[in-house]
RNA sequence: GCGGAUGUGGUGAAAUUGGUAGACACGCUAGACUUAGGAUCUAGUGCCGAGAGGUAUGCGGGUUCGAGUCCCUCCAUCCGCACCA
C-alpha cells in the first residue's frame, strides 16, 4: 500500500474527534505542562505559512511532554474584538459577529487539517459575553483597587477610604500623582462628587483628561504601542495628539515590579530589553528651584545628573508646562504665546522628523540656583517633553549635548565644569570627567559627587532622590463599537459600577457602526432598552482596548466555563502559569506587558496564585514571502528568462508564485493568468525552459508570493508541512518560505513508511535486531530528546532522516527498533505515526499516550574511535584505535605510522596532544 | 545616537562543553530502472588545482597545541527604542 496521506488525514481527524483524544482534565499527582500559542485574530484572509510556525513548535511540544508522562494543557482560543470587523461593518453593514464567526470557522477548518492536539472543549473567543463577562469582572477590581507603595502591592479602596475617613491623606502611603493634602474633616466635607474626583487619582482604573492618540481616520484613541512614528500600526493612518476624557489603567504602580520580574522568567534578551527600554528607569534627583520673583511656586525639574548643579546656565520647560503661564510675566506673553501655539500646530511626526532643529523662547522669568544664588533664565522649548518627568530640565550645556545645542543656538552661556575639557565641539558626556568651578564639588566624578550633592540638596530642602520611569499609564478606551463594554453607568457624571450579578454588560445593538453626530462613540446611539442593563443617567459610552480580552485569557483556559470566577481555585492551583509561550515578538511592549501587569495585580488581590504568566517565553521568527519574477522587455508582451536578461532591455514584473515550480514558469498558466498575457511570448533558456528571478519580501496579496498551507496540505499532506516548516531552521530565527525543499521531506516520510512495508504490504520482522541496528536507534532516540528538551526542533527532522537513511541502508524491518522510531517522529507526523501505530499496537490504544522512546548509554558503547590526526592543528588522516590505549600508547602507534612520517618530513615533534576518544595533534 | 540579533557552499542550514567545518535537505552533474515521471535507486558536488596539495565560516588582529565557537577593532543586514533630562 502506497503512503495515502489524505485517506489518513480524515480517518484520524475523524477517531481524535470522536475519542475526544485531546480533552484533558485535572490529574491530581501527575505533572502538568501548560504550552500555549497566542491566540490569533480571526482575520477574513485565513492563515498562511507564518501563522503555522509556532503552532506546530507548540504542538510537538505538547505531544512530546505527553508521551514522558506529563498532563499537557494546551487550548487554542480567538482575540476576536478588534478593528478589522467593525471596518468591514461600517462598508457593509454587516454585524461583526457574523464575519468574526465565519473566520474563525476557517481558521479552526486550517487548524484541524494541521493535526494540532487543541482540547477545542476549552476554546474561548474575547468577544463572546461568557468571555467578556470576566473582563469586565477584573476591570472592575482594578476599579476598586489602589497601590500601597509600602506594602508593594494592590488593595482595595475601601481600605483608602477609611483612612481617609481617620486621618485625611498626609500619611498615606499610596501611588499617586495627586499633590494635595486634606484632613479627615476635609474628607468628611467633600461633596461625592470631590470625593470621586480624589479617588479617580487613586484607583488603578480610573478616569482623567489625558493627551492621547487619537486617529481621526479609525476614529479612536490608540495605546502608544499601537503607534509607530505618529501613524497607527494597523492601516498606517495619521495620529494627532488630543486631550481627552478618559480610562486609564495606571500601570505605572507596577514599573518597579514589571522590571523586577523579568529576572525570574526565561525570555529572550531582546525582549526583556525591549520591556526594560519601555520601562525606561532612571536614577537621579527631583531638584526644585526658587523663582526670583516672590510668591510664585518653585520649578521642579528631574535630573539624573545633580553633580553638574554648578554648571546650570539656564532652565527649560516643555511649552505644554502649564506653569509656564503662571510665571510669564506680561511683557513676554505675546512671544510666549505665539510660541506655544505654532509647537501645538506641530503634529507629533513633525515634531519628531524635525528632531535635530530645536526651536524655543525665553519666558522673561529667572529662577535662583540652590547654592550659587545666581539668576537663571527660564526658557520653554520643544526638546523638552511635557510628560516626560516634570516637564522641565536644568539645562546644562558643558554635560549635556542638547542642552549645549540649545545653548550654541540662542547665545546662552556654556559655563565649564571640568577640568581640562574642550568645550568647542560638544558636550562632556564622560562620566570619568573631573568636575571643576563646581564649589564643594570640585575634584571630584560623577560618582563620588553624586550622593554629596544629593545630601547637600537634601538638607537644604531643595532636592529629594528620585527614581523616574518612562512609562506612561496605559490608555484604556477606545471610541469604537467591537470590544467589551465597561461594567460602569453614571449618575450625574460620577462613574458608578454595575454589580457583579448583573454582569455582563452586554454590546447594545446599535443603528451604524458610526460616532454619532456629535461626535460620540457608537454605544451612544443605543437606546436604554437596546442595553440589558441600563443603570444611571447613562451607560458608558467606550469600549475596552484590545489588549483588555487578551490580557487575562491564559486563565480562562484553565476552566473555561468556570461560574464563580475566572477559573476555580483548584483548576489554578493545578495548572498555574504557562510553562511554555510561543508567539511572534511584536507583541513585546504591549500584550506581553500588560498580560504580566494583570497577572501580578491580580495576584495582589489573591485571585492567581502566580505572579508572572509565561514562564518561558520562545519569540517564533517572522517567515517572509519568496516572490517570483518575470522579466518583461520594454513596451513588450515578451517575456525573457533569468539567465538572460541582462543582454535585454526588460523589468521585472512580479509573478504568482502558483504558477512557479522550482524557479520554472509554468508558460501555459502564466498566458492564462491574466488577460493581458494571453498572447504572452517568450525568450527561454537554451534548454527550453523559462526560469524565473526571486526576491525574498514579506508575505502580501500584491506581491502574488502568500502561501496558504491549504494548498501544500493538498499537496503533500499536514505531516509533511509540519515538518518541513521546523526543517526550515530556528525556530526563532526569521527565514524566507520557499517550497523549493519541501519535496525532500515529503520523500523522507516516502522512505520512512516503506520501512514499515514492503511490496506495499505492512509487515515487520521480530527477529533480535542487530546490534547496529540498536546503535541507530539509541543514538537518535539521544538526539531527538535532546534537541527538543532545548527547542532545536529543525535539527531533529535531520537525525530522523539519517536514523531513516541508515536503518534502510541496513534493510531494517525489526519490530523492536521500528516501534520505537514511529514513537521517535509522533510528535512531528501525527497522522502517518498514529496509522502505524495502529498496526503494530492494535485499534484499542493511541499513540499520544504511548511512552517515548528512553535512551540506554550500553547501546552505544564502541571499543574503537576513529582518530583524527593533525599536524599544526591540521587534520590530515584518520586512524582507527582502540579506546582503551592510554596516552602513551597511542603516541608510539601513531609516531611509527608510515603517514606521520610523511608528514613529519624528517622533523622530530615539539609536542603531542593527545586527547582520548578525541583527537590527536602532533605539534612540529 | 542607544540597545538587541544575525553574518558559514548556488540555496535552507548543521557543528550542544574550543577538538575531523559544511551533517541533513534542496538544487545541480552523470548514470540505472521506467510508456512516462514532480516516482525510485546509484555516484559526484565549498572554492582553486590535472595532481600532490593549497585555501575557506563578513574584514583585520589576539589568546591557544588547536578558534565558526573565546577576546579586541571594524564592516554589513535586520529588529526595537530614540530630543527620556
Amino acid at each position: 500500500m502506497e503512503l495515502d496521506f489524505k485517506s489518513l488525514a480524515l480517518k484520524w481527524q475523524k477517531n481524535w474527534t470522536d475519542t475526544q483524544a485531546y480533552k484533558v482534565e485535572i490529574q491530581p499527582g501527575k505533572p502538568k505542562y501548560y504550552v500555549l500559542d497566542m491566540f490569533p485574530y480571526p482575520s477574513g484572509a485565513g492563515l498562511h505559512v507564518g501563522h503555522p510556525l509556532g503552532y506546530i513548535a507548540s504542538d510537538i511540544v505538547a505531544r512530546y511532554k505527553r508521551m514522558n508522562g506529563f498532563n499537557v494543557l494546551h487550548p487554542m482560543g480567538y482575540d476576536s474584538f478588534g478593528l478589522p470587523a467593525e471596518q468591514y461593518a461600517i462598508q457593509t453593514g454587516q454585524h461583526p459577529a457574523k464575519t468574526t464567526e465565519q473566520n474563525v470557522k476557517r481558521y479552526r477548518e486550517q487548524m484541524d487539517q494541521l493535526g494540532f492536539s487543541f482540547d477545542w472543549s476549552r476554546s474561548v473567543q474575547t468577544s463572546d459575553p461568557g468571555y467578556y463577562k470576566w473582563t469586565q469582572w477584573i476591570f472592575k477590581r482594578f476599579f476598586n483597587a489602589y497601590y500601597d507603595t509600602k506594602l508593594l502591592k494592590a488593595r482595595d479602596i475601601s481600605d483608602l477610604i477609611s483612612q481617609f475617613e481617620s486621618e485625611g491623606n498626609v500619611n498615606v502611603e499610596a501611588y499617586t500623582e495627586y499633590n494635595e493634602f486634606f484632613t479627615a474633616t476635609d474628607w468628611k466635607a467633600f461633596s461625592a462628587s470631590d470625593k470621586e474626583n480624589i479617588l479617580q487619582h487613586y484607583r488603578l482604573a480610573y478616569l482623567s483628561d489625558v493627551w492621547v492618540n487619537w486617529c481621526p481616520t479609525l476614529g479612536t484613541v490608540l495605546a502608544n504601542d499601537e503607534v509607530v512614528n505618529g501613524t497607527s500600526v494597523r492601516g498606517g493612518h495619521p495620529v494627532e495628539q488630543k486631550k481627552m476624557r478618559q480610562w486609564s489603567m495606571r500601570i505605572k504602580a507596577y514599573a518597579e515590579r514589571l522590571l523586577e520580574g523579568l529576572n525570574n522568567i526565561d525570555w529572550s534578551d531582546s525582549i526583556k530589553d525591549q520591556q526594560k527600554n519601555w520601562i525606561g528607569k532612571s536614577e537621579g534627583a527631583l531638584i526644585s528651584f526658587e523663582m526670583a520673583e516672590a510668591n510664585l511656586p518653585a520649578i521642579q525639574v528631574f535630573s539624573t545628573r545633580p553633580d553638574t548643579i554648578f554648571g546650570v546656565s539656564f532652565l527649560v520647560l516643555a511649552p505644554e508646562n502649564p506653569i509656564v503661564e503662571i510665571l510669564t510675566p506680561p511683557e513676554c506673553k505675546a512671544s510666549v504665546l505665539q510660541y506655544q501655539k505654532e509647537v501645538s500646530l506641530k503634529s507629533e511626526r513633525e515634531r519628531l522628523t524635525e528632531i535635530k532643529n530645536q526651536t524655543g523662547v525665553f519666558t522673561g522669568a529667572y529662577v535662583i540656583h540652590p547654592f550659587s544664588k545666581e539668576k537663571v533664565p527660564v526658557w520653554i522649548g520643544d526638546y523638552v517633553l511635557a510628560n516626560y518627568g516634570t516637564g522641565a530640565v536644568m539645562a546644562v550645556p558643558a554635560g549635556d549635548q542638547r542642552d549645549y545645542d540649545f545653548a550654541m543656538k540662542f547665545n546662552l552661556p556654556i559655563p565649564s565644569i571640568f577640568e581640562n575639557c574642550d568645550l568647542t565641539q560638544g558636550a562632556v558626556v564622560d562620566k570619568k570627567a573631573i568636575l571643576c568651578n563646581a564649589s564643594f564639588l570640585d575634584g571630584l566624578t560623577y560618582a563620588e559627587a553624586t550622593p554629596k550633592v544629593l545630601d547637600a540638596l537634601e538638607k537644604i530642602g531643595q532636592g529629594i532622590r528620585k527614581i523616574n520611569y518612562r512609562l506612561r499609564d496605559a490608555v484604556f478606551s477606545r471610541q469604537r463599537y467591537w470590544g467589551e463594554p465597561f461594567p460602569v453607568y453614571y449618575d450625574l457624571e460620577i462613574p458608578r459600577l454595575v454589580e457583579d450579578r448583573d454582569l455582563p454588560v452586554e454590546l447594545p445593538k446599535i443603528d451604524a457602526f458610526l460616532p454619532t453626530e456629535e461626535g460620540e462613540p457608537p454605544l451612544a446611539r443605543a437606546q436604554k432598552t437596546d442595553w440589558n442593563v441600563h443603570l444611571g443617567d447613562r451607560m458608558e459610552f467606550n469600549t475596552m482596548p484590545g489588549w483588555a480580552g487578551s490580557s487575562w485569557y491564559f486563565l480562562r483556559y484553565l476552566d473555561p466555563k468556570c461560574e464563580e470566577g475566572l477559573a476555580s481555585k483548584e483548576s489554578m492551583d493545578y495548572w498555574k502559569n504557562v510553562d511554555l509561550y510561543i508567539g511572534g515578538n511584536e507583541h513585546a511592549t504591549g500584550h506581553l506587558l500588560y498580560a504580566r501587569f494583570w497577572t501580578k495585580f491580580l495576584c495582589d488581590l489573591g485571585i492567581v496564585p502566580f505572579d508572572e504568566p509565561f514562564k518561558k517565553l520562545i519569540n517564533q521568527g517572522m517567515i517572509l514571502g519568496r516572490s517570483s519574477y518575470v522579466y518583461r522587455l520594454k513596451a513588450k508582451n515578451t517575456f525573457v528568462s533569468h539567465g538572460l536578461k541582462e543582454a535585454h532591455e526588460c523589468f521585472p514584473v512580479h509573478v504568482d508564485i502558483a504558477l512557479v515550480e522550482n524557479d520554472l514558469l509554468n508558460l501555459e498558466g502564466f498566458k492564462n493568468w491574466l488577460p493581458e498575457y494571453k498572447n504572452a511570448e517568450f525568450i527561454l533558456e537554451p534548454n527550453g525552459t523559462y526560469v524565473c528571478g526571486y526576491e525574498v519580501e514579506k508575505m502580501s496579496k500584491s506581491k502574488f508570493n502568500v502561501q496558504t498551507p491549504d494548498e501544500l496540505v493538498e499537496k503533500y499532506g499536514a505531516d509533511t508541512l509540519r515538518m518541513y516548516e521546523m526543517f526550515l531552521g530556528p525556530i526563532e530565527q526569521s527565514k524566507p518560505w520557499d517550497i523549493k525543499g519541501i519535496t525532500g521531506v515529503h520523500g523522507f516520510l516516502k522512505k520512512f513508511w516503506r520501512l514499515y512495508h514492503s511490496n506495499g504490504v505492512f509487515g515487520l520482522s521480530e527477529e533480535t535486531p542487530t546490534s547496529e541496528e540498536w546503535r541507530v536507534l539509541h543514538k537518535t532516540i539521544k538526539k531527538v530528546r535532546e534537541d527538543i528538551d532545548r527547542f532545536s526542533l529543525n535539527t531533529v527532522v535531520s537525525s530522523m532522516m539519517i536514523a531513516v537513511n541508515e536503518l534502510t541502508d541496513l534493510k531494517c524491518n525489526k519490530k523492536q527498533i521500528l516501534t520505537d522510531l514511529n514513537l521517535l517522529l509522533a510528535p512531528y507526523a501525527p497522522y502517518i505515526t498514529a496509522e502505524i501505530w495502529e498496526k503494530i499496537a492494535g485499534k484499542n490504544t493511541l499513540i499520544n499516550d504511548a511512552k517515548f522512546p528512553e535512551f540506554d548509554e550500553s547501546y552505544l558503547v564502541e571499543s574503537t574511535f576513529s582518530y583524527p590526526i593533525s599536524f599544526n592543528g591540521k587534520m590530515r588522516f584518520t586512524v582507527e584505535l582502540d579506546l582503551s590505549l592510554d596516552i602513551k600508547e597511542i603516541e608510539k602507534l601513531i609516531l611509527n605510522m608510515e603517514e606521520t612520517k610523511k608528514w613529519l618530513d624528517g622533523k622530530v615533534p615539539k609536542k603531542m596532544i593527545i586527547v582520548p576518544g578525541r583527537i590527536v595533534n602532533v605539534v612540529i
